[in-house]
DNA sequence: CATTGACCCTCCAGTAACTGGAAGCCTCAT
DNA sequence: ATGAGGCTTCCAGTTACTGGAGGGTCAATG
């Protein structure tokens, strides 16, 4: 299978599986010609890469997850361990994106948002406002 | 001034001083010694930059903010647009982490953690999953 | 007066995970 | 044989810094 046909297969660009390739992370064979040439398994490789990504994880993550998603012998707790910290990562991003987000929510709305140049947001920002 | 003062000051690290100076953000004189040369101004307009930071805004949204704040003739809609926009973006990371994070948690509370492969984060990952 | 330690300087490289683009083969159909 | 796609490699750019090497400067001390 040539490298387009993957990329609509697994839902991952060709670009980024050449990407892939280059760090390692699926090793596909050269035709004659010097195309790349992958099995099915690459591109059930691939679509799994997809939805990891998808769920936020890092490259290094997948390397991990793939790694266990190939060995049979894994253990559950290896790949809890990997999605628990993951998950943690996400829910510290998350309540600093909250916290911004409240910030500036209160901000946006104390603005007039008019021709003036008196501003809330400005203030806040300005470090002026502590001598104050 | 020196850049150590300047750094202690307005908290933005030295090393990020020359950054933004490298970037245009600030623009120091230079002392005989070539040292770069601070006044207040600077102090004030590095921590207007740090606050705006730390509450998301990209570079490029300091470049905006930053000459807003200089201009006595600014309108403050003209504040409220980078705001308003910058908090659109900010709720649209927060979905889409909140969704990761709503399929991660039910993953990982599905996923036994023992030493038995079977494991719901791997098998949700799994194209395989599909065609059965 | 020489030295030491704390500052300061300028590059250069690396981070994360791609993405775009140039230049140039390969293949198949007309 | 020619033209449209598809494939190849390699280089550069993205974001916002951060670390480090190699090397001046300054103030105080022995």
């Amino acid at each position: 299978m040539n490298i387009g046909d993957v990329a609509r297969q697994s839902g991952v660009p060709a670009k980024t599986i050449r990407y892939y390739e280059d760090i390692g992370l699926i090793r596909p064979n050269r035709s004659e010609n010097g195309y790349r040439a992958f099995t099915e398994n690459h591109v059930h490789k691939l679509a799994f890469l997809g939805r990891a990504r998808a769920l936020g994880f890092t490259i290094e993550d997948c390397r991990t997850l793939l790694s266990l998603y190939e060995d049979e012998n894994h253990e559950s707790m290896q790949v809890k361990a990997v999605a628990e910290d993951h998950l943690r990562q996400i829910e510290e991003k998350i309540a600093k994106l909250q916290s911004m987000r409240a910030t500036l929510a209160e901000l946006v709305e104390k603005c007039a948002g008019d021709h003036r140049p008196d501003c809330p947001i400005i203030e806040d920002l300005s470090p002026e406002r502590l001598a104050k």
